[in-house]
DNA sequence: GCCGTTTTCGGCCCGACTGTTTTCAGTCG
């Protein structure tokens, strides 16, 4: 699947056209179909093959042709043309914060500056003063700048920034002259990963408000403050972003800040068409400028016709469209689980017995768990050999006779060896209540080999799920090139649940892969492969994902009730 | 560079804050 390759081409573009003084509406073009590509429900291959380029939003004549020369020769010349014309360093110049496209084309012009060590230099020079527009308090801002990004690299972890907001957030909520808090951005979008961290308030004092909001113990520094908004530095170097409006803007500020912002695109783009002004104030009659609805997030998604739509769509994957038919999926609810199907124990590296997590599990209202230990060849990992494995199924048979109403399944992670092949006999894999499969060891394979060994392994009739499927880990490792196509097929065939896995750092199925397999019917578990009760609260992840992926309860083994799972798997 | 139920040309979302200015450009989201 080349899609993200085309993507990053197409944005790597809109960043040099950028820096070159390209006009606004042009890169911005680039940057619509970029985004479009990456979160395309197929594969860009084979809408080039069909001659469909066009069809994809946003993609006219041009686009089309340079897509069609990426996807058949893996590199595009006007990029390598581009590249020449724009030193290699300034593209990173924009990643500082205070530094965008006209500053870093004047730097480059007048100084010569190319690199991240002269541009520091030159501002601890002061050489950056005589340029217009530029003063001392910008060269300040720029060695900041530069030393943040060097400490953070940008993006953390969704689980980081969720800790993160919503102690602010607490934190809000005991101020009694703020009205109504609510986290919004990427962290209320549940995306993988988070930038800055938005939360929006609405109150009748927002200068009080904004003193209350710096007050936060855990403020590193202020980066900015006015009476709409304050940005903060956590001690953590997360940014945190406050918006205050009054009571009748919150719906529309909330839906505003929430983004995405190709979403929101799209929203104003509609309220234009049926006549009205759409911003963070409210709904206006563009005519009267008429104040019409705000108050309330449902109410403006109505007034345009469309029905509310939860926050982990909004993504411009066809959404709104959806939206205005009134046929949104009935996506699955925080509180749908009713397990866990990955858990690792005492018995391979997990820090926990098994009744201790039957014993966590319940607290947190299941009714059933399955502890899916590793396989006998991942040594590093304690991994059970067919001996242990009889004498693990032993010991959860005498804890289930203890247990009311609640049930341990006895699984296992087994591992696909490099042949596609299993780590456990039939004869053991059988044993098990729910038999997970998935890769550690030799990563590096070609595409159609790697594809070949999933497949495989899902054609054991004793496989029921596939673990973490694309082994991707986020910021180290890059996903498998898959078939992504035909391990779906696959997995509909033989009956084989995809897993999302809802450890932070893998989240893998990820949203677009599970709203592509949907599509195709197949089924999912949520596992957390949690390696401590800690990690049991990662499920909340996993649904995120598995919302963001419009998943369905019905899509979802852990939505079914104990008797429900029983039946489904004949154990 | 894309797009079209008023348009094949002339639009393209829009407001807040900062730092530089002396009325505004650039950046950000």
């Amino acid at each position: 699947m080349k899609n993200k390759l085309v993507a990053e081409i197409l944005y790597e573009i809109a960043d040099l056209l950028d820096i070159k003084g390209e006009i606004f509406f042009k890169t911005r073009a680039y940057r619509m179909a970029a985004q479009t590509i990456e979160m395309l429900d197929e594969d860009i291959e084979t809408v080039t093959k069909e001659g469909r380029l066009r069809s994809i939003s946003g993609v006219g004549e041009a686009l089309a042709k340079k897509i069609q020369e990426i996807v058949e020769t893996e590199r595009l010349d006007y990029l390598e043309k581009l590249k020449k014309e724009v030193p290699e360093g300034l593209l990173g110049f924009l990643e500082i914060s205070g530094l965008g496209p006209k500053k870093i084309s004047a730097l480059y012009r007048n100084l010569n500056i190319t690199t991240i060590e002269e541009l520091r230099k030159a501002c601890v020079d002061g050489k950056l003063r005589s340029l217009d527009g530029f003063g001392e308090i910008t060269e300040r801002n720029i060695i900041r700048g530069i030393t943040l990004k060097e400490k953070t690299s940008g993006r953390v972890l969704l689980n980081l920034a969720y800790i993160d907001g919503n102690s602010y957030l607490e934190y809000l909520k005991k101020f009694d002259k703020i009205d109504k808090v609510s986290l919004a951005g990427s962290l209320r979008r549940m995306k993988e990963t988070i930038g800055d961290v938005d939360i929006l308030a609405s109150s009748d004092y927002a200068d009080e408000v904004m003193d209350y909001f710096v007050g936060y113990d855990n403020v590193q520094r202020v980066l900015l403050k006015g009476s709409t908004k304050t940005s903060v530095l956590l001690n953590d170097n997360l940014q945190v972003d406050l918006r205050v409006v009054k009571k009748e803007s919150y719906g529309a500020a909330l839906q505003y800040f929430t983004g995405s912002k190709e979403h929101n695109v799209k929203m104003r783009g509609i309220a234009i068409k049926k006549g009205f002004k759409l911003n963070e104030y409210g709904l206006f009659n563009k005519e009267t400028d008429k104040y019409i609805v705000g108050r309330d997030e449902k109410e403006v998604y109505n007034k345009l016709g469309l029905s509310y739509v939860e926050p982990e769509l909004r993504e411009n994957r066809g959404e709104i469209e959806v939206a205005s038919n009134n046929k949104l999926p009935d996506i699955v609810g925080y509180n749908d689980i009713h397990g866990d199907f990955h858990v690792h124990s005492l018995w391979s590296d997990g820090t926990d017995s098994i009744e201790t997590i039957a014993d966590h599990a319940q607290k947190l209202g299941y009714e059933y768990v399955c502890i899916a230990d590793h396989s006998q060849s991942l040594k590093v990992a304690n991994g059970l050999s067919e001996d242990r494995v009889v004498k693990k199924i032993k010991e959860i048979e005498k804890i289930n006779k203890k247990l009311k109403d609640f049930r341990v399944f006895c699984g296992t992670e087994c591992d696909i060896k490099p042949d596609g092949t299993l780590d456990y006999s039939d004869s053991i894999l059988k044993k098990f209540d729910f038999v997970g499969v998935g890769i550690h060891i030799s990563f590096k394979m070609d595409k159609e080999e790697i594809t070949q060994r999933i497949i495989k392994a899902m054609e054991n009739k004793y496989v029921n799920f596939v673990a973490h499927p694309t082994c991707r880990i986020i910021g180290r490792r890059e996903p498998f090139d898959l078939d992504i196509d035909k391990i779906f097929d696959v997995a509909r065939e033989t009956n084989t649940f995809l897993e999302i896995n809802c450890f932070p750092d893998r989240l893998d199925l990820n949203d677009i892969h599970s709203k592509m397999a949907k599509e195709k019917n197949v089924q999912f578990v949520l596992g957390t492969d949690a390696h401590n009760l800690n990690h049991l609260s990662f499920m909340q992840f996993g649904i995120a994902t598995a919302r963001r992926g419009w998943l369905e309860k019905k899509d979802i083994l852990n939505t079914y009730s104990l008797k429900e799972v029983e039946k489904t798997l004949g154990v």
